[in-house]
DNA sequence: TCTGGGGTCCTAGGACCC
DNA sequence: TCTGGGGTCCTAGGACCC
């Protein structure tokens, strides 16, 4: 059997922890820039607050219901997130953190145990342990441990835990499932699928296999399969990254190549932190830039460039260095930029390094000036040491401006984010 | 004025190899 | 009439997830 343990309502939630007054009351986070909704507590769903909604649309409706919202702190949610996982690593033999808010248990050699009363000491040890309140669905496969999950948050009957251990049991589920909610379906199948007079899970079950083999390929049939009872979809025991991405839109839009620069260059600097710790190389990096596609009005240009990097690395000025190069190759004058970023993949582990017999830099040097930075950087606060291409203007920096306190971790983070 | 960021997997088609 | 067969790699795009 698979458990899925979401957490409900996540970033609200988390800043509900530090403001308990927002108990009861309508909250919403917002995403980077200030500019989509992306959580909704219960009573903000409620009013009829629409997920991805653009904030500025919603400004009467917020401020009629006293909503109060947030800016984005994923400082905050990070070491949230690892406190909730935390807990529940404790409950099984094997986990998979499969989003910020969620984990896969596998529940092996769970033969004698109540599933149900399992499942319940589970949330409610994750919740007093975290303040953070989750549910669970149990089930023979992911796809319908997820289904399971939506029940136990949908019923209150549940109390946030639900088990499908019983074909009957399945068939109840699957025909009062959406076919939209089905994981794996999204907006596209699930509009063909309707077509087809598909409206549930159980409805998609009842095809044959071959005929949503030729549908949807072989990850519909892999659904089809998982919503019968078959697993198919594994535990995923990878423990790096196959790609890294930093991207950001700008807090302003840019026209010169200067500013631009330092927010490529941060880019980089910051993929270069993540994959060296996951302990991993890139071979190569792209750097892409665009211009505001929802200004129709404006002349669009968008454009990205891939580098091959001649020795796989994870070295923050190499990195940069490329992504600049990079970003010269494509920049064009007479643009106001919206967003950019820097993206590295072809990851391998940093050991055993493969070299280049015509390699020219001394890697060795350069990692320890690497593992100098870092630690200065976890002791003294983020970005307390960096390279010069990163600049300090800023001025592409994002606009958070109902950003919470970090309440968990260090002051230097809640400057850093600030600045 | 104003619309996020970070991932994964699969498929089709083209270029190229022998 | 009639023009092989088998393979790899790369890229772009599409679908999905949170």
């Amino acid at each position: 059997m698979y458990a899925l343990i979401d957490c409900n309502n996540f970033y609200a939630s988390c800043e509900r922890v530090f403001n308990p007054s927002l108990n009861g009351k309508p909250v919403v986070v917002l995403s980077n820039n200030d500019g989509c909704v992306i959580a909704r507590s219960t009573e903000a769903k409620a009013l009829g607050i629409p997920m991805a909604e653009p904030a500025y649309k919603l400004k009467e409706l917020i401020e009629k219901n006293q909503v109060t919202v947030f800016s984005s702190n994923y400082v905050l949610y990070g070491d949230m997130s690892h406190r909730v996982m935390t807990t529940i690593s404790e409950f099984a033999p094997e986990m998979e953190i499969y989003s910020i808010d969620e984990a896969f248990l596998l529940l092996d050699g769970f033969q004698l145990i109540d599933l149900k009363a399992y499942g319940e000491k589970v949330v409610r040890t994750t919740t007093r342990n975290t303040g953070i309140p989750v549910s669970m669905g149990i089930a023979p496969t992911k796809t319908l441990a997820k289904a399971a999950n939506r029940f136990a948050k949908k019923y209150p009957n549940y109390k946030s835990v639900c088990v499908i251990d019983t074909d009957e049991k399945r068939e109840k589920a699957l025909k009062l499932l959406d076919i939209g909610d089905v994981w794996g379906i999204g907006r596209q199948y699930a509009t063909k699928l309707r077509y087809y007079s598909i409206n549930t899970g159980w409805d998609f079950t009842q095809r044959t296999k071959s005929w949503v083999r030729h549908t949807m390929g072989v990850v519909g049939e892999r659904t089809w399969l998982e919503l019968r009872g078959t697993p198919c979809v594994e535990m995923d025991r990878s423990t790096s990254k196959k790609s890294i991405c930093t991207s950001r839109s700008f807090g302003e839009r840019l026209t010169e190549l200067e500013p631009i620069s330092e927010a490529i260059a941060n880019f980089a600097a910051s993929c270069a932190e993540k994959l060296r710790k996951q302990k991993s190389l890139a071979s190569i990096l792209m750097i892409f830039i665009h211009t505001n596609p929802h200004a129709t009005n404006q002349p669009q240009y968008s454009n990205q460039k891939v580098i091959h990097l001649p020795v796989a690395t994870n070295d923050s000025t190499e990195l940069i260095n490329f992504a600049l190069q990079g970003l010269k190759s494509i920049y064009k004058k007479g643009y106001r930029y919206k967003k950019g970023g820097v993206i590295v993949s072809e990851i391998v582990p940093e050991r055993p390094l493969q070299g280049n017999l015509f390699d020219t830099k001394d890697r060795e040097k350069f990692n320890k000036v690497m593992t100098v930075m870092d630690n200065l950087n976890a002791s003294y606060g983020k970005q307390k040491v960096k390279i010069a291409a990163q600049g300090f203007d800023r001025k592409w920096k994002l606009k958070n401006e109902k950003l919470s306190p970090c309440y968990t971790t260090k002051m230097e983070d809640v400057l850093e984010i600030k600045v």
